[in-house]
DNA sequence: ACGTTTCTTTGCGCCAGATCAAAGACGCGC
DNA sequence: GCGCGTCTTTGATCTGGCGCAAAGAAACGT
């Protein structure tokens, strides 16, 4: 993964922002070969597939598109995360998804040709590759396998928007809050001694945003577990001490 | 569409029903030229897909598959209505997609290779076309304009699950119930006189399951409705009379 | 016709969790 | 160090809709 400058550079467009993560050249097949998604690609499609890429370097806090938008590209998260936040027509908000590395961002909108659907927003500084419509499709076409795992990708998707739907009907939200923390704790969390810690910020709001709760009941169920010894951290910051008694938490009744 | 016969056959094994629908030769595009899914396929490519594949004719009531099950095969419904219910471990259920001609059924397992997700149950009697995950995977890697229909159906079916989620987490049980309603209505409503009605069996019980309210809640809620003239119809049977109003109430503040 | 089953309606009490309100903590820039 | 903005905690109150209970009403089988 290459190492990039850290200027604190901000809401710079598209443009300058790719200029700055790419010296001019082509990429090879080098940058994703490690992603899970790409396993069963061979080295002559990857190198097709990154060369066709534009990689982008997202501050943090910055979007990679923003609602509402016609979709002009899609994009797989080589570095980073992102937090996928859906603005109601009311103004209400909802954290629909988290991206992080071997993510694919946007293929939904391409794919079904509409608006994208939700603010991408990088929680941590990230790098993404981006590759227009026409692009990928064609590259879809070229490279079989490349299909098959964007229909794994999507598959793995729409079973966790399935959970959390499931889970938003069914569920108390302590049980939701835990399943929540569980899943971010997987899907993005490095040992630490002493328990899980997440690997970036995520606010009690966040937090909210993904259970349907509010945040001050999200604040509520948190200190009552951090009392417990399941959970510690402070400000932005969350560590699972107990995963076990989370997962208790989470699955009994 | 062949027309089948209507025998009361109920609980036959999968081999059984199969053997009722197909006269033994080989299908050929035409069962699925009108179908949207496959507007981008030529002919030959049509012919090759449908002859792959063996037809079932499922009774109502009848289920598909269930869930938890190895994903041994992918559908596609011709005609008919199937509704997808997800059972939590504490044994609660939830709707958690209808599916209707031109959609795809078990795609997500079979290319997630996990267990079914959920059971789905026909909501009137139908036939769904079936292939193994084997043969299907070998006709996308043969027809890329499959693969891309595949894509662009997920994508449609992962935006529904995000604005269902959104939905779940930020609107009151009336709004909710308002909206999959309206989704009834557009999905599977056909035109009446005096109305939209929708257009298979679908109890207080299915739409509480579908928006995470309980039966009471919705029954309470429709009544409210009837009363005011916004719906009518009575035991299984909905009639959406005036969608203005309906959408007035799923989208005003 | 009859009982059985499935689906629907309606009433009442209660509680999880939203809403309203306000005061701490921590980090950052100046 | 100080002020300001962001994030978090905690309390008090209110209410939507769930849980429980029970009684209709339409379809179905015998």
């Amino acid at each position: 993964m290459p190492s990039l400058s850290c200027e604190p550079l901000r809401h710079g467009a598209p443009e300058e922002r790719a200029r700055q993560a790419t010296p001019g050249r082509r990429l090879d097949g080098s940058v994703i070969r490690h992603l899970d998604f790409f396993k069963e690609l061979d080295d002559s499609a990857l190198d097709d597939i990154a060369g066709a890429a534009r990689p982008e370097r997202i501050p943090r806090g910055e979007a990679l598109f923003r609602q509402g938008e016609p979709p002009h590209a899609l994009f797989i998260v080589l570095s980073g995360r992102f937090k996928a936040i859906q603005v109601t027509p009311e103004g209400r908000q909802v954290v629909v998804r988290l991206a992080g590395p071997g993510d694919l961002i946007g293929h939904v909108s391409v794919f079904a040709e509409k608006p994208y659907p939700a603010t991408p927003t990088a929680a941590t500084e990230s790098i993404a590759l981006m590759w227009s419509p026409r692009t990928f499709i064609a590259l879809m076409a070229r490279h079989p396998p490349l299909s098959l795992a964007v229909v794994r990708n999507m598959g793995r998707f729409i079973e966790e928007a399935h959970t959390r739907l499931r889970e938003s009907s069914t569920e108390r939200v302590e049980r939701r809050i835990a399943h929540a923390v569980l899943r971010l704790a997987q899907q993005a969390g490095h040992r630490v001694d002493g328990g899980v810690e997440i690997s970036f910020p995520m606010t009690r709001q966040d937090l909210a945003l993904m259970t349907g709760a509010t945040l001050h009941t999200v604040s509520r169920v948190l200190s009552a577990w951090e009392q417990q010894g399941v959970v510690g951290g402070g400000r932005q910051h969350l560590v699972l001490r107990d995963p076990q008694a989370l997962a208790r938490i989470a699955e009994e009744c």
